[in-house]
DNA sequence: ACACTAACCTATTCACGAT
DNA sequence: ATCGTGAATAGGTTAGTGT
């Protein structure tokens, strides 16, 4: 996909996260560190994490990276040398292995409860092989962090091997696109049925693409950032965000500032299993302190249909805008054309939304003293919420999210809605078949 | 175009917690 | 002790970045 004109920011292909840029001074410690210690556990890299202000998960990542490069060096050099010792210029000896250097301990073994287990399992199900995007979003809707939901897919797929064992490309043919076509169960007295090119429901079967469009109208943006709904059996508790941009400029990302600083959240207001709120729109200012808190989100209940304000005419999404710059307590809401959108029921889940999001983010603010070696080479600006922020962005512009949207968007939509007016809710067997094609119909394509 | 490397993958093993 | 599963490893591949 092309960038925005206002993106000097690479995006990522549709299912990897951003590729990480490592400044010189980051560089410079990582490889310090790596020559006292090339299996550094989890402490020595959180430390890190904190003080060069990179992720943990990137940190594990670079030294993995890291080692295989060295090895692969180290048989080159050796071979080339025919054994004449260590190739000079490397940062360990060939012989390093792992055994040589005293681990300061593994991760905590994370609890994964049954609940975070069931959504984990069902998107599992739908894909095997989620993008980053899709494991952002099920680290907010889990609260488990993004890189537990990789390692635990990953364990996932070693041990249930399914249909596809090629890798993901194979996966995603698995998965065909469902019909742009959803059944909504809602509420007794509600819409039930929702053909996504509703301009009522921008329901999201994804949504999200903004091409198509002639100069000077006003499609109904819709792009959902993951899955909507992850929901268990009866009595589970169903969760669920998707967000819609805002249409100006034909792209969400860069053309809407205010995405930066938003983050998706998720009711934990009344419990409405089954059913799905619509054109509702829940935004969280940016965090402002080292983690924000679920419950700063919480107390808003869904309004009826019928309650939610009418589409401003001017800039239907100034108040995402507001939100943008808003105390971290207050929440926002904004429908209509070019609403966001959050659909989302259920309620917190042992807790585990009071996790933040981005938990791997580094905090500088509670960051224990930097070594002086460390200390010396660190750039001491540092922004910590910068990946945090991005999130959104991240998603209004990521390929898959177009890729997916483009056929609704493009001039298969039909100009009544087939499906007849409202209906009475949906059987349990129904709403299962529609949450399964809403989850499906966020996954990239291949 | 190419080298480098972050991100991601599989396969395998280790290790923790529940039973 | 056994089992299930989270964590970590080696090593290979993919794809973004810089030259």
């Amino acid at each position: 996909m092309a960038p925005t004109s206002t993106s000097k920011i690479s995006l990522p292909c549709g299912s990897r996260r951003r590729r990480l840029v490592l400044k010189p001074t980051q560089q410079g410690a990582l490889h310090a560190l790596f020559q006292q210690n090339p299996y550094p556990g989890i402490a020595t890299r959180e430390r890190l994490a904190r003080e060069l202000d990179i992720p943990e998960s990137r940190i594990q990542v670079w030294f993995q990276n890291q080692r295989t490069r060295q090895l692969r060096q180290s048989r080159l050099g050796s071979a080339k040398s025919q054994g004449q010792g260590p190739t000079h210029g490397q940062e360990q000896p060939p012989s390093w292995t792992q055994e040589h250097f005293t681990k300061d301990g593994r991760r905590k073994r994370t609890s994964i409860s049954p609940s975070q287990t069931s959504i984990l399992l069902q998107a599992f199900e739908k894909n095997r092989f989620p993008s980053i995007a899709t494991r952002e979003h099920l680290a907010s809707l889990t609260g488990l962090p993004e890189s537990r939901i990789q390692v635990w897919f990953q364990n996932r797929r070693a041990r249930h091997p399914g249909q596809s064992r090629s890798g993901p490309m194979k996966d995603m043919e698995a998965n065909p696109k469902p019909s742009p076509y959803v059944r909504v169960p809602v509420e007794p007295g509600l819409l039930a049925r929702v053909p996504v090119s509703s301009p009522q429901l921008a329901l999201s079967n994804t949504l999200g693409s903004m091409q198509g469009f002639p100069a000077g109208t006003t499609p109904v943006p819709c792009m959902g950032f993951a899955p909507p709904v992850f929901c268990g059996g009866p009595g589970s508790q169903a969760l669920g965000a998707m967000m819609v941009p805002p249409t100006q400029g034909g792209q969400g990302g860069d053309n809407f500032p205010a995405a930066k600083g938003l983050r998706s959240c998720y009711l934990t207001g009344p419990t409405l299993v089954g059913s799905l709120f619509i054109r509702h729109a829940l935004l969280c200012p940016p965090s402002q302190g080292e983690h924000q808190q679920q419950h700063e989100c919480t107390g808003m209940t869904p309004l009826p249909f019928q309650d939610y304000p009418q589409p401003l005419a001017d800039n239907p999404c100034q108040g995402l805008k507001e939100a943008g710059h808003a105390g971290r307590n207050s929440t926002t809401q904004c429908s209509g054309e070019g609403s966001q959108l959050v659909i989302g029921t259920g309620q917190a889940q042992d807790g585990a939304f009071l996790q933040p999001a981005h938990a791997e983010m580094p905090g500088w603010q509670q960051q224990s003293l930097p070594t002086a070696w460390l200390s010396a080479t660190l750039n001491p600006e540092h922004q910590t919420s910068a990946e945090a922020s991005s999130f959104l962005e991240e998603l209004f512009t990521a390929t898959e999210m177009e890729e997916d949207t483009h056929p609704i968007l493009s001039g298969c939509l039909p100009q009544e809605d087939p499906l007849g007016p409202l209906e009475t809710p949906l059987s349990e067997e129904e709403f299962h078949t529609l949450l399964a094609m809403l989850h499906d119909s966020t996954w990239p394509q291949a």
